[in-house]
DNA sequence: TGTGATTTTTAGTATAAGCGAAATAAGCTC
DNA sequence: GAGCTTATTTCGCTTATACTAAAAATCACA
């Protein structure tokens, strides 16, 4: 047998694998997974192999990858686990809102079967991630928006659900404008020919690029 | 590069050396290390050959095996995490005792630099683990007792200090007799010749054997 | 000191993960 | 459809980690 230790590697993938598909509702490509798992095309091949070969993955004829049943069992619990370190992380050991991503991708590996209902309990049931995200667990999740500020008008206002969470310096950026979910967002303005957005949070206008208007997703427009 | 998602394997070879030569007091050769990891003398001498380059222990004429410098900070690390972790575990999840060795061990590797020292103070600066082991730290850490139950006559008594940690059918055995650091112990009737000892622990008496009896560290013996 | 028993090392094998370079395959655009 | 560009795979290499089997070194003690 091989080390055997930890499927740290191989369970990253199949957690980019889930979030790509159903909390972005994108195409998982391998160039895809090679850029979000930090690694090159080349390893992800490789890496892709193996799941297949271990019936975790199917890649259909136009290289568009998703999980199977197991595979996606062996997803859905890495990401609870993660979501629920994000909670633990933030609200019991009190760490910076912005960190929780990474640092929760340490924990997550080191839950278990025994500990993960222990900290579920201590945390009263959480539903959502800091990020605004639904904890998959024993009960169906909560359905994802799928609308962002690009979705909206000039002048409407909605509530943030979710915002992208795998980049500290983004996060950063949203704490200081105070762009969390269930905070407030108003559209002031839509120049989307210079690629830009004009909103509203918590009393004070910032611009932001539409790339980054399509990371943060809304919900309750009015 | 190699993976390098993780050091796993060095870094427990690192906390068992450590374990061996500064808790138990006793020498680290290759073929106790090897039982302690659960893996084969080839695997292990390959592993001290790994160590050994990278300047983190040193292998003397008898084969035994010490930490350099660098080892020891990188053990005494590990140790430290472990243990913070242990208390983690068991005072803040409420996790059974005798598991809390295992679990651990998982989340020693998920302490970063950030999140250790959130979680020391929210356990209030543990100067303990749960099995009586000093959380080595910033401060000159605590000192060990050398004294075992092996060392009371009869008729003494004295509080137990620390226990061995790494196997949870015998720490379900102490849980069950109440055999926990601080608690009071008394030793009722030494008959070694047998390779049993009878001791008192929480007003009732045991039968244990000398190899266990080797296991429980006391200390203020009258 | 000799000789079994224990320990340690060596040799050879395997797997997971990565990498770069180069070859292929797929998509698009004109 | 030709030709570019992008994506994916293949090939060849590397390292860490394990294993088995067998050889070599050490120990223990009679």
């Amino acid at each position: 047998m091989p080390k055997q230790v930890t499927n740290v590697a191989s369970d990253d993938a199949l957690t980019t694998i889930y979030r790509i598909t159903n909390d972005e509702n994108e195409e998982a490509k391998a160039a895809r997974i090679s850029e979000r798992l930090g690694i090159r095309a080349a390893s992800v091949s490789g890496m892709l192999a193996r799941l297949k070969r271990d019936r975790l993955i199917i890649i259909d004829k136009k290289k568009n990858v998703t999980l199977t049943k197991t595979g996606l069992i062996r997803a859905t619990q890495m990401v609870r686990r993660h979501r629920i370190a994000e909670c633990l992380l933030v609200n019991k050991f009190n760490l910076e809102w912005w960190r929780a991503y990474e640092e929760a991708h340490l924990f997550e590996h080191a839950f278990s079967e025994v500990t993960t209902p222990l900290i579920v309990k201590l945390l009263n049931n959480p539903m959502r991630s800091p990020f605004g995200y639904p904890i998959p667990g024993i009960s169906k999740s909560l359905k994802l928006s799928r609308e962002t500020i690009l979705d909206m008008d000039e002048g409407q206002s909605a509530l943030v659900e979710r915002v992208f969470e795998e980049d500290e310096k983004l996060l950063q950026f949203f704490q200081e404008i105070q762009l969390f979910p269930d905070a407030t967002i108003k559209l002031v303005k839509k120049t989307q020919f210079v690629g830009t957005i004009s909103i509203s949070v918590a009393g004070k206008n910032t611009v932001i690029g539409v790339d980054i208007a399509k990371k943060i997703w809304i919900k309750n427009i009015k």
